[in-house]
DNA sequence: GGTGATAGTCAGCATCACTGACGATCAACT
DNA sequence: AGTTGATCGTCAGTGATGCTGACTATCACC
């Protein structure tokens, strides 16, 4: 992810008005903060918002969890198989509906889930921090209303 | 992509606060504006980056386009590779420095890329509708500020 | 004319997210 | 009870993306 600009200033004019392009720089850097704030906790940003999902209410199902996150039923297999791995989380079949598996945090993931919280927030800030409060704020409403914007036929 | 949500609210209040989410999220509505919008052209939003960064100015060689992208040099390869099969790009050893490959935009390539950029600001203003016409310059000037922003050391 | 850096290429690897299939289970109807 | 259709978790396979490392050709410099 170089950068490097011989020539600034076109990349600006060209690019820097381009959404895809600042989306998507916008989460690399994200990525070099929050990634190492994340690492002392043995977490990437995915792994943390599944702990968070999890921790928010009820234990849910693994199809719950997913679609809380956006993600698909089968990526949520292999985040919850390292999650387990890590000693995080624990499945369990549910017992009013046998096709589905409980995921539940254990004490040494609620545990980690608040410290990494703390740290991701931290790091939020300090990406959001060039903006100042006020622009930092309306930029998550922003992307707030896009997200909740319905898709049209 | 389900987000289908039986609670709503939660999610909201959980992981609309996630700049990680947001991010993510306000890229692939983008992509499922952009996408559909360049399909005609038989292009994607990468292509037509590269496209634009070497209608900008003068040719450029493999390297610096891809630095003005943001992407690899190896990256920059398959890329070329498949704009030159599509006949929108031509290469050719420089005679000045016979490491570099000039590429350049061919007549085709030209069209099309006016053509796309229509295509795709007509896509980027109909995906930022729902934020008016304020806000939405807003945004951009946000995420510009936060690319450019340098990294600590 | 030897040395070190640079540009393009390729092979290989990791990640990510999806599709399609499968078995187990459930709900509903008969 | 038995059948049917849907749902959930799982896995294998696929394609896209983006790297690293190695190689060749070329350049710049001394």
């Amino acid at each position: 992810m170089a950068e490097a600009d011989d020539d600034g200033t076109a990349v600006e004019e060209l690019l820097g008005a381009r959404l895809g392009y600042l989306l998507k720089h916008a989460q690399l850097r994200l990525n070099g903060h929050a990634g190492p704030a994340l690492a002392p906790f043995g977490l990437d940003a995915r792994e943390l918002a599944v702990l968070a999902v999890l921790a928010a209410g009820r234990p849910l199902s693994q199809l719950e969890a997913a679609r809380r996150l956006g993600v698909d039923r089968t990526t949520m297999v292999a985040l919850v198989d390292t999650l387990e791995g890590k000693g995080l989380v624990e499945r369990r079949r549910s017992e009013q509906d046998r096709r589905r598996n409980v995921v539940e945090l254990t004490e040494r993931g609620r545990r980690v889930r608040a410290d990494a919280e703390n740290a991701r927030e931290a790091a939020e800030r300090e990406f959001l921090a060039p903006l100042g409060e006020k622009d930092a704020t309306r930029l998550v409403k922003a992307l707030q209303v896009l997200i909740r914007t319905p898709d049209e036929p």
